[in-house]
DNA sequence: TCCGTTGTTCTAAAAATATCGAACAATGCG
DNA sequence: CGCATTGTTCGATATTTTTAGAACAACGGA
């Protein structure tokens, strides 16, 4: 398969890793690769079709975020953690761990603001 | 002047939160307010139009990432600390953090991905 | 009251993104 | 080889976002 473009650790953009997370779908990617090794493109069980997730699996990579990789007919992704953690200490932390919860949830209470 | 409307912190979302921080423009705002107390939108001396500028209070403010409190003339802007900090532990601090490096520095030493 | 300052809203246009079907490429298996 | 699997690329469309000028609104000072 065709050589994948990765951009080198020192060339991640702050923006456009922020914008290749602030997408659902691939903040879904994103936090199912943090807790797992490689993963196929295809074990990503969206609704969407495949082209759309390559799409978003494309824009995960050209931003510095996933490291992806074939493997016969699959194609294997990796978080990027070693080189997210040294360009944005604590950025893919406090991303993965974030809270389940969303709007309607009452597990804060609403302070003045 | 117009009552501004602020989502109650239960009521932010990560993926609204990133796509505010993924522009430059705002991305500098942030920066800005996290090191200092309540600034005007004035103050903010970017190259950029007045209603561009309006527009990305805007956007900060709907994402909840800002408050926004009107003074007479002028619009006073607070970034929500601690509401981003209880929805979205260390987030703030790893974007604020930031190294100030960007591509073309050989601060970091290119490991092999 | 007249005016300058500050910022918003309206509107239009441009640019960037997202979505997804169809065609295609690469691989591996029988 | 024939074929299914896996994923990419292309092309078209739709949606969202960005930019910015112009008009407007609120306020304060002279």
């Amino acid at each position: 398969m065709r050589e994948l473009h990765h951009p080198p650790r020192e060339c991640l953009e702050l923006t456009q890793v922020l914008h290749a997370l602030s997408d659902p779908i691939r903040l879904c990617i994103v936090r199912q690769l943090a807790v797992s090794e490689a993963l196929a493109c295809g074990t990503f069980c969206e609704t969407a079709p495949k082209s759309t997730m390559s799409h978003h699996f494309k824009v995960l990579r050209l931003a510095g975020v996933i490291q992806q990789r074939s493997e016969g007919t699959s194609c294997f992704n990796t978080l990027r953690r070693c080189d997210l953690d040294a360009r944005f200490p604590g950025l893919l932390d406090a991303i993965v761990r974030e809270n389940v919860a969303t709007c309607g949830d009452s597990l804060w209470e609403t302070e003045e603001q």
